[in-house]
DNA sequence: AATTAATCGAGACGGTACGTCCGGTCTTTTA
DNA sequence: TAAAAGACCGGACGTACCGTCTCGATTAATT
């Protein structure tokens, strides 16, 4: 991935970018988001604090990219079968969070970046558009499939997914584990409100019975 | 609620404490986390640093105990009516989070404690526990009325919910409205998935076919 | 000699004056005064760069106040001999270049405060005004005695003195001995033209016309 | 003047000295030597930082040079009157001296150069040594015309001289005005004192013989 | 006239020090 | 006698320049 938070010039960064991205990693994993300081990152890169200053606006910046490197958001392969591509993205999602870097870093830099739109922005852009965009495609297969409701909320599905990997990763500790992964599937497979506002506005009586019943077969079926 | 985070003496904390957790809130709304310093809460009500460092260890201590006094945790009143119980805790959720303070401190509280296992426990204990378990009884209750499965998982449960509020309120900015509370108590009244692990490892017929008529059906009314 | 340029409190300083003013004379004395950085003086006086910056505006004040602890300008005592008066004075502004911080430092700290007007008059006041006036006192002295003329511009004896004796020392780099101090003696006890302004403006005849044979007599003259 | 600092190719500098030595003295002019630096002479003459650093040493080469070519040390014009011609090397001094730049510059750099013997023999060499050299012909003029003693101490005159104005402008800040000029030259024309060593240490003929015996005894009288 | 070498402008680079801010500890002063 | 006030040491901040360095783009002199 380009240096999304680098600001200098076209060219996209210093020469010693690597070095510096991946000095602020071992320093992430080493103490941790709020103890690191762009003077040892400085220092671990063997670089001077104006190389890291003069590409990147801020630690915040900095942090971004050096994660961005690391965060997953490919395409999700059309496999041929919902679940499995469902199961793919939970994954990909779980791997980018159970990370501890990853999970302390990405709320505090949403944290810090809430007064600072242009960041913000560029933030949610390029950690979560592109993910995000790939997983809806892998959704909408699964709509054409017919193995999901074809009002599906692709928006709210990414957020009960992230969602819940995050705070159980943040908040309570919970394991990130298999276990998750195939629930957060089937609540997908199976839930009937994960659809899209102007549905919920007026509410059919088909499509959300159809869903209940039938759907542990339906998707089984498909790649069948 | 008492200081958690105080821990100077038995006394629960200085003479200005009131002072104190307001000024840490004014800090908190005009500046944010980032900004916060104990210095400039100190400045604001008035009080020396010492005084702060008598009874605070850190920022972090400080901070959770001047949210603490804004974070609803009250026990559900039993309304007899699961669906508008499980409005309520998810109400309560949404209005914890909708404080911007809140939404950007409490993540970044807890990826700054990641480290301070002891501090951490804590602020699970007060801020987590008390809402969880009143949560939890009102799920119970529901269960009783057989609205909700027996063996619903009460923790997956709350992750889904505050994790999705907290993810949206954070990540991607999408508004915390009656929309979304509604999709969140439909998504636990219907949604088999939502169930205790052990279950989950050996899917009987019974239990997930007694959740998917019954609930649907008193919920359905609703709509239908 | 009190803190002058110190600007904090009436105290007067910070505890560690003492080390610090201690620290800035030896950097001075080993790096010179271009290369004397105000971390240096903390790290050699074991104290924080905040402790030096919160009583001292600037490396200049501090300088100043370092060297003023070592800058003589005690009174000449009344020996009841001019001739002996007026080369402990000179010997005493020999003392103060001799040194090579001060000799380098000074005309430095002046270059460097003839912007901060405020300053400047302080570091005159304080260096040259107390040492100016006790020499003054001992020139006018010799003038009750009758060994000087009675119009006698004090102020330019003191810039000849010194001007030729810090110019050596920085400029021409001859040296400071007992040669040119027995010289510069003689110039005041034996020169005409080191009068003030007013004689000057009105010369009468004698003395201004054919400056050699009159002074002489003059001064020769009056304790006669 | 050629640039005698300058320490790149025979050549002399590089195609924009002019730019770069007047870029300097503007900077100089308007922010001072300390606020002085390379990048901002560089960017004021539209050139390279390296353009510069090829060239010049060091910031006191650079303005050693751009001060060399405003320093007056011109030949005195043989008038035929010593005391005019006394009169024209004071002026020409009060000229260099009354300059800011200079006056704050020159003892700057010499004492930023006290521990670089090579650039303090060449800044000797370039600003003092050929000034003095045409002064001294002057004051030799005036001895050969019986107007100054035969062992006067040119460099001494000199010293008091240039010592006493540079003190005045630097320290005192007393102003460098005709009535200073007229009463330095008087002070050579008519103090004995101004003699070269060696006579001091013999004292021959007259002026020596009544000096040396008396003076001690004489004014010890005056108290008594 | 083409080639080549020097010189130039621009500015990135690893650094040092700046002067400020704040963390957390400790001492002094005040009520 | 606790707490306010705030001095203190330490250390990171983000900035400004340092002096070195690489990089094309002129120039100028040599072929």
């Amino acid at each position: 991935m380009a240096l999304v938070f680098s600001s200098g010039s076209p060219a996209g960064g210093p020469r010693s970018a690597p070095q510096i991205l991946g000095a602020a990693r071992e320093v992430l994993s080493a103490q941790g988001y709020a103890a690191l300081t762009i003077e040892a990152v400085a220092a671990a890169a063997g670089v001077g604090k104006s190389t890291i200053y003069r590409w990147w606006p801020s630690k915040e910046a900095l942090v971004a990219d050096a994660l961005a490197e690391i965060f997953r958001a490919e395409e999700i392969p059309d496999l041929g079968d919902t679940r499995a591509e469902l199961r793919h993205a939970v994954d990909m999602t779980i791997d980018n969070y159970a990370n501890e870097d990853m999970a302390a870093s990405l709320p505090a830099l949403a944290a810090g970046l809430l007064h600072h739109p242009e960041l913000l922005a560029r933030f949610r852009e390029s950690f979560l558009s592109r993910k995000r965009e790939n997983i809806a495609a892998a959704l909408r297969r699964g709509v054409r499939r017919g193995d999901l409701p074809d009002d599906l909320d692709t928006d709210l599905v990414q957020d009960v997914w992230a969602g819940t990997i995050v705070y159980r990763r943040l908040m309570t500790g919970a394991p990130l584990d298999a276990d998750l992964a195939e629930r957060l599937v089937r609540l997908v497979l199976h839930s009937p409100p994960l659809r899209a506002p102007r549905e919920e506005a007026a509410p059919g009586g088909a499509s959300p019975s159809r869903l209940d019943p039938a759907p542990e077969g339906k998707v089984r079926r498909s790649p069948g």
